[in-house]
DNA sequence: CGGCAATTTGAATAATATCAATTGTAGTGG
DNA sequence: CCACTACAATTGATATTATTCAAATTGCCG
């Protein structure tokens, strides 16, 4: 295994406050991984073992019903602590994870996590902010979904895509990793039909520009006002 | 103000493991209040300044969207910790909190939340246990909101209530709050006209009976068939 | 007893899912 | 390099569910 390199975590909040001597720490402890696209990192109602910070690529979190539909509950960026289930006493993961494209995570076991928690200044403060952070996110999802109708809560996702992992290109804003129709449809909770029609409109109208897999939002504001935020 | 028997809180989880003059110290610090049926706890998005414990009542925790749509996230019942908003790093609270019924709750100071979680053992273990009871609790209800026919929401929801609040009487078990068809609609994202229409054809089948604010289940089973959990 | 809130119910409508078939695109291996 | 296959996307036609609109009824509280 390769030597981390210090830089790696030293400006990400959780461990921004640290020494050097105690990102090295951090470090040694490290599992470094590589998932391919599509491969699942971790599965909802397996033991929480370890926990994780993504540094590359995007991740989907999903959670399957019994009857066999998926929904999305929410994306991961680099950057970002997940699989954190430890921190709410939890000993399984209450979602699969899924690299969205391919990623690269590290990994400790969970029981470093108290470990951290004492030893590390802010490495607390920081997990549970995420936290509460996915809990804000997933209450937005929610009332949105129990209020919204399908074709608002399409452009929602999409903004919501945009603002998280957009990155600007000639000619609008690109979401940064590849994302179906279907992926779409259960971020939303509708069919890829559904979407289908809505993206075909949308770039007769000149809002979005997509192409297998891709999708650049040419007209973001004109994307807002679809989905309705209202002052 | 009357001071606070130290058996109130003695058999919570979130305080067993305190010595008796623990119990005293915290009831101490604590505001005793009551509130009328309706009454708001407090409202999201205003400073969290309290954290709570719900002794005796029930409260429903609500969102409000811009458009003025409410919906209902999940409900609470006494022994809960609520508004711990602080556990999470947030400076505001992120949804309402109604009394579904008259209710009492304590209070403490967010400036007291480290103290808590620090000297007391137990407490913040149990935090955040509920914490993450809660998060999976409404990652289901958004999995449902997003697979599931309205129907099945609607029998998924009474039963939620029958689980977290129900008591047995004669005749089957009795939701023991008020609830209205327009709460049921608010919790499961369609109309209290459907819920309506739902429940009357469940009476007329004998699964539920109800009146005015008052729901009954007198066939739980046969209401766990028609929300599709299936094998 | 009056009045408000909760509930019920019918009929019309619109939104979205379902069904079904086709086209398009990328990757694979001969 | 091309054919083959699997996956992704499009699109029309139809079916259906649940909302919307409208009105009446019921029960409770003061």
């Amino acid at each position: 295994m390769p030597k981390l390199d210090e830089s790696l975590l030293s400006d990400l909040p959780p461990f921004s406050l640290l020494e050097r001597s105690q990102i090295r720490e951090v470090l040694d402890h490290a599992v470094s991984r590589r998932y391919e696209e599509g491969t699942a990192i971790f599965r909802e109602g397996h033991d929480a073992d370890r926990f994780y910070m993504l540094l590359d690529g995007y991740l989907r979190v999903v959670r399957t019903t019994p009857g066999g539909d998926q929904i999305i509950v929410l994306h991961i960026s680099p950057g970002q602590l997940f699989g954190i289930a430890p921190a709410l006493q939890r000993d399984t993961y209450p979602a699969t994870s899924i690299a969205a494209a391919e990623s690269i995570a590290l990994s400790w076991p969970v029981s470093l996590w108290s470990d951290f928690t004492t030893n590390y200044p802010g490495f607390a403060t920081e997990s549970y902010k995420t936290l509460g952070q996915r809990l804000g996110q997933i209450q937005d999802t929610l009332t949105e979904m129990a209020t919204q109708a399908v074709e608002k809560r399409v452009a929602c996702a999409l903004l919501r895509l945009v603002n998280q992992t957009g990155r600007k290109t000639e000619g609008g804003i690109e979401i940064a990793f590849p994302v179906t129709r279907h992926d779409i449809s259960e971020m939303t909770g509708t069919t890829l039909h559904t979407v289908s029609r809505l993206l075909s409109a949308w770039q007769k109208d000149g809002i979005v520009q997509s192409t297998r897999k891709h999708i650049v939002v040419t007209a973001p504001h004109r994307l807002v006002l679809l989905s309705g935020i209202e002052g």
